[in-house]
DNA sequence: CCAGTTCATATAGCAACGCTATAGGTGCTA
DNA sequence: TAGCACCTATAGCGTTGCTATATGAACTGG
């Protein structure tokens, strides 16, 4: 059924479960669809996986692999915590590129195989971490952190992927992601060097401006300066 | 089969299904189960309910107006970052009661219903932020802030969720909780919310935007916009 | 060179699944 | 009492995950 009939049996069934399990939008994948895809029948998928779990837990560890994989390559930078943001960074788009793979892996509760993905990759992110704390930057223990960065990694890729593509909005990603590392380093902060305390100041009052005044209804202005008004509001406010 | 047979089948298929939810482990729940313990047939559910989607729908309904009720059911301390808190807390505690009804409302990828139930979730969580926000306690905007912290609640829940009962570590929650919280508040009270108990907190705020614009020479908007701007401002801040 | 063993695949089919076409029973209003 | 919604049951369709059984191919020991 139009997939390499040199390849082994065993081979063509994981090639095949994971091209359904990619293209399927969230819907089931039957055994037979991956048997007829595959060119084999069905205690052939048996006998090679036991059960169809199996089948998917040997795509997942396949996956896996290419999750780690990913979360290494890429030459250390020198800076600990910017590594941190390319894993997290990594971490997301691995999870836009294979959601159905990574619901699997992260998204699913399954008591056996979630723990032991769950736990290589927070011992991933440890192990960032701990250059990090060797060099006084973190103050929390690396176990804590990475648990607690890879949690907030974990929801805020889940969000991202159960949004329509077409309004997926990254800054969700990196907000969160900056808030998270500079929560548990020492040198606060990220972009100080453009940042200064009367800038930040003006949007932090922008802001609290912006609400007091959808709180309030004030009638001091029209409808159309208002329009205005808010729109300036929010330019300022968003600006960092 | 052991349910109460005065109540109307609609409702009984509900409670069967809530039920069986809670109890089975992760494994998946049949219709026939459903209807057995409803004491109907099959025709029954479909005929209320449309499909078994659409009955899971209404349980995870009757859940979502639970989880608001508990999202809703304090007092307010008058400390908004302080009820944030709260509802954290809130959350995380909703998701290990009842880890079922918890992973169809936000594990779970369901194009349609899960993103209506996480806006609901997020505007929650927004308007107590912008409680905060109004008090000039948030360095960001209320709706990102309050997405980036439902993510990363999400997150923890999920994470605690996954784990064996008897090592779950509920510092986890706390710790990213407050990291989340602090990383988006300001704990400096920036001119804006100083003891100006007389004028109302649009006044407040304008003013205080008002001093913080012509502090730092903010280049967000050109001179004539600025002037516009500044003269609605005081506008706004000299009215009581 | 062949009997014995093991591995890998196919034929055929079971029980359970979600779901539905059809029909019968119930209580209401006219 | 007739008619009409509404609700539920009988029976069964097509599909699912999975398997008891059998057959062919490859290797091994004598």
């Amino acid at each position: 059924m139009g997939f390499d009939d040199q390849l082994p049996p065993k081979t063509r069934l994981l090639r095949a479960a994971a091209e359904l399990l990619a293209n399927s939008e969230g819907s089931a994948v039957s055994t037979r669809q991956i048997t007829k895809l595959a060119g084999v029948t069905a205690p052939t998928l048996y006998h090679h996986f036991g059960t169809k779990e199996g089948l998917f837990d040997a795509v997942v560890s396949a996956g896996f692999e290419e999750y780690v994989a990913g979360e290494r390559d890429f030459a250390p930078s020198g800076e600990p915590l910017e590594d941190v943001r390319r894993m997290w960074d990594n971490h997301v788009r691995f999870g836009l590129t294979q959601p159905h793979l990574y619901l699997v892996m992260f998204g699913n509760i399954r008591p056996e195989s979630r723990p032991s993905i769950v736990a290589d990759a927070e011992a991933l992110m440890e192990e960032m971490l701990n250059k990090a704390a060797a060099s006084g930057q973190l103050n929390v223990a690396p176990r804590e952190a990475a648990r607690s960065i890879l949690a907030a990694n974990v929801g805020v890729t889940l969000m991202l992927i159960a949004e329509p593509v077409e309004d997926r909005n990254l800054e969700l990603s990196t907000m969160t992601r900056d808030s998270m590392i500079s929560a548990v380093s020492t040198d606060k902060a990220r972009g100080a060097a453009t940042g200064d305390a009367g800038k930040s100041s003006v949007v932090v009052a922008a802001i609290a401006l912006n609400a007091a005044l959808q709180a309030s209804h004030s009638d001091q202005l029209s409808s159309s300066e208002l329009k205005l008004f808010l729109e300036w509001l929010h330019r300022i406010s968003s600006s960092s």
